[in-house]
DNA sequence: CGGTCCCTTGACAGCCGTCAACTACCGTGG
DNA sequence: CCACGGTAGTTGACGGCTGTCAAGGGACCG
């Protein structure tokens, strides 16, 4: 029921058998069935517990005044909600499922009962956070830089990588139960416009879609195309961790060596 | 030199005179003196020590293949940088001064057994680490939803109250060291629509600028165009934190409210 | 069979990127 | 003092991207 957890946490460390009963103990509530789109947890509410998803899809959302949605993250099998967040602390965005999901609640003191129990445990899962951060400023580059075909095909490489992780494609093929409006309020377009890109993608032979799912067709290029690093998923080791330092063109690197001398006039400063 | 720090630490718990000691040791690194746009710390780098801003403005950045650069997130006086990685992580974004600046490289270490022996500044810790991570999700939603007018009001209220909050406002004043190809690459335009957008909040008289600062010339009516909740940044005190649920119309809630039951059907699912 | 979601399409207008040229300002050096 | 060069800000023209509106079609479910 909770191999997905104990499968991420092995990636950082070698889990102890201690740590193992630990974290099997924590995963023993009784899990909740939850059918699609159904609010899991209202922005502003109190997290009395983190939930864990072991099946189905959820996402994280914000709503404007003005009725304007965007999905901030996903939440798939195997993932823990926030985890890091401290005891008493609200919501800071909405959750709701995507599809028919099964869920368990972890009490938040239980889990943090056991991570200062086990440190090594607490370290593990805050190199788990990392992935969960990452993907999510990869979302601000994708939504303040990349075109909507690129956010488009990005957002599926991500979730084509997430689900190949804990064994959920088949092939080139996986799951896609999102609606057109949700792939809009993801990337940030309108769904007419989500659309458009779909069927553009489609048309280039890089997606095939069905029902609810999707065919990656070419994934080198669609991964080119959405100027997609799948290494940022890969922090699977400490050794492995984020990609080597490259020197890039463009704007950044020739602005920050037009400068002089690396000590500033000390007229403008005081400690 | 580290007032700032313990102000910040301040808003979430009462510092006793041991946890005050273990700060300022922990500030007592000779602080370093760096100019305007130089590189900190580079994408994939290995963090060594936490850099702590005590003067100046830096931000965050990534720059993909072709050269297109976005900033993250701006890095202002009091800011520890990252302090929840764990050991041995590396840089998911390159980190560069903005402004002459001053700051402090805290050993990694330090810092780590500093919080090992004070659980409660640990907290504390987290409790800021919720605002960093709470704009970062702000600017998700400003660069998905928000119009570029908008995301650009709520770009200069979130520095006008950040900045406020550490005494750096002079009334309605406040410095923007900011280029307009900065403004841009935070926004999510080019440097020419980044420069029509400011000029026409000059020319709505919603703000002013100066050399290199600006003034708000109407907050109230700054913060409804940017459909900003200065709330977002005051998770001051546990007992504040974030607003309350509130109930909203539009698109979320009767997408949620028309589903049948709570339990979905078994054949889809197994545990 | 009717209703509800969801997907699709076309027309149109407005937002925004790009290109190119020009201006203003500053600090430097002659 | 002025000339100069570099950076930053500004403008106009143009085309492409994208939101909106409105209408239609198809799949599924009761």
């Amino acid at each position: 029921m909770h191999e997905l957890l104990l499968r991420r946490l092995s990636q950082y460390i070698e889990l102890s058998s201690e740590e193992r009963n630990g974290i099997t103990k924590l995963c023993s509530s009784i899990p909740r069935y939850v059918g699609a789109r159904r609010l899991l947890i209202d922005e502003g509410e109190e997290l009395y517990s983190i939930p864990y998803l072991l099946r189905g899809w959820a996402c994280s959302y914000k709503v404007l005044e003005d009725g304007r949605c965007q999905i901030l993250s996903f939440f798939l099998p195997g993932d823990l909600w926030d985890f890091g967040a401290p005891a008493g602390s609200r919501m800071a965005t909405a959750l709701r499922t995507i599809k028919d999901s099964i869920l368990i609640d972890i009490p938040r003191d239980d889990f943090a009962d056991l991570v200062a129990r086990h440190p090594r445990l607490g370290e593990a899962f805050r190199w788990s956070g990392m992935v969960t951060d990452e993907i999510s400023r990869e979302r601000i580059v994708s939504l303040g830089q990349r075109t909507s075909r690129e956010r488009c095909a990005h957002m599926i490489c991500e979730i084509f990588w997430r689900l190949r992780a804990i064994g959920e494609v088949d092939g080139s093929s996986m799951e896609l139960p999102l609606t057109q409006e949700e792939v809009g309020h993801t990337i940030g377009v309108s769904t007419v416009h989500a659309n458009r890109v779909l069927q553009d993608l489609r048309n280039d032979n890089l997606i095939r879609q069905f029902r609810k799912g999707l065919q990656i067709l070419d994934l080198a290029k669609l991964q080119r195309l959405a100027i997609f690093n799948p290494n940022f998923l890969h922090l699977q080791t400490k050794s492995a961790a984020l990609r080597a330092p490259v020197k890039r063109p463009g704007v950044g690197a020739p602005l920050l060596l037009g400068q002089d001398g690396n000590v500033l006039r000390m007229s403008n400063v005081a400690v």
